[in-house]
DNA sequence: TATTATATTAACCACATGGTTAAACCAAAT
DNA sequence: ATTTGGTTTAACCATGTGGTTAATATAATA
């Protein structure tokens, strides 16, 4: 009598945590209502409760996978043989894609970025570390010897990181601010992130290569 | 029988607008009590509702100022007679150093970029557009026609102004992140600010400036 | 002083929400 | 067939929350 659970089970703690990350995204945490996610994943609300134990954990559950996603993706770019230039030409791209297909993902690790810090450092720190520092870090590290290289302009590799991100990220957030003060909704999502792709590959390979 | 009103009635309202400000601030739109704003603001919560009718109304209220001081911000610097490398040396380091002296104005915009586009499409439309349309917007104006001369490389001045304000922001954004990767807390906010406004003008001028 | 319009409060209310419970359900093991 | 242990549900519950109300206080006017 160990592991032979019932078939559901597995689909059902996946059904309530896809159903989460959007009812979470959606309306943030204190808007985020438990009968909402359990409706999203038509089953009954206790059965968050049975998996879950309580809404906080439920959330730093959904966190955990937002950041483990997010940062997953970082990593299957890095782990190629990389130069800087091709990172700052792929990088935005990928990421600003990869953006706009999950913005859920985006949404709830930026309000947890401003409301909640703390949080977000504890998820962070444990993906990011995994049996790795940040000192001995391969990406932070090529970084580095980039700079000592004189390959890139800026020595910092957290700053440089910051850079990017910076740049992909706003991509999104930036959409509607675009909108309101142009006036004109953008219709085309794919003819914006292309442009916002060039511009931000221009800035940065410009600004940080040598 | 004009506006012979208590002398406390402009102070309540204000005392009223800083407490929501801050409380909305601090747990967004749905975390955000009345009982806790009256409570910061030492009057009893029916007056949030004799002022200010439903929290919706307040929140829009406090939105609204929060878009005016953002963009007045922008409005007081482009005034003077400006050159593409003077914008692009000082305009990070006011905007970061305003953000950091009002991550609570930050902290609102960005929650709201992200969670009710629409609400800031309407909000700043109505500041930015204030009897000026974007296409004749002096700065926007100011941007194309730097463009043309071949004093910058974007060609498009949303976007050019997006990166601006993408690498600005983030710095508030940021920080936890980069704590988080790190491992190390940011004590000094001045060294991290510095550095932070070294860096971005860096890549700005790089990167954008002929 | 009496009147009038606004400002302020304590007590209240309806309702939504996170969380619980007890009972039923269902598949596998004996 | 019966037991066993995880799974699922309908019905509840305590509490918190946005919003109201009726009564009172306050200042300006007439």
């Amino acid at each position: 009598m160990v592991g032979y659970m019932k078939k559901n089970n597995l689909e059902t703690k996946e059904r309530i945590l896809l159903a989460a990350q959007k009812e979470f995204a959606a309306r943030g945490y204190a808007g985020a209502r438990m009968e909402a996610i359990a409706r999203g994943a038509t089953i009954n609300k206790a059965m968050l409760f049975y998996y879950f134990s309580s809404k906080d954990n439920l959330y730093r559950t959904v966190l955990f996978g937002v950041f483990s996603e997010i940062f997953g993706e970082i990593g299957r770019f890095v782990s190629r043989q990389l130069t800087p230039g091709l990172l700052l030409e792929k990088f935005p791209e990928i990421y600003i894609r990869f953006i706009a297909r999950h913005p859920d993902l985006v949404r709830i690790m930026v309000f947890d970025l401003i409301h909640n810090p703390e949080n977000v450092t504890a998820a962070m720190a444990e993906i990011v570390h995994e049996k790795i520092s940040y000192k001995t870090h391969p990406l932070l590290v090529l970084i580095k010897r980039w700079y000592s290289q004189g390959l890139i302009s800026e020595a910092d590799p957290l700053h440089f990181m910051m850079n990017i991100i910076a740049l992909s990220i706003f991509s999104f957030v930036g959409k509607p601010m675009v909108e309101a003060i142009s006036g004109i909704t953008v219709e085309n999502n794919e003819d914006f992130y292309r442009k916002r792709i060039a511009s931000v590959v221009n800035i940065l390979q410009r600004g940080m290569l040598k």
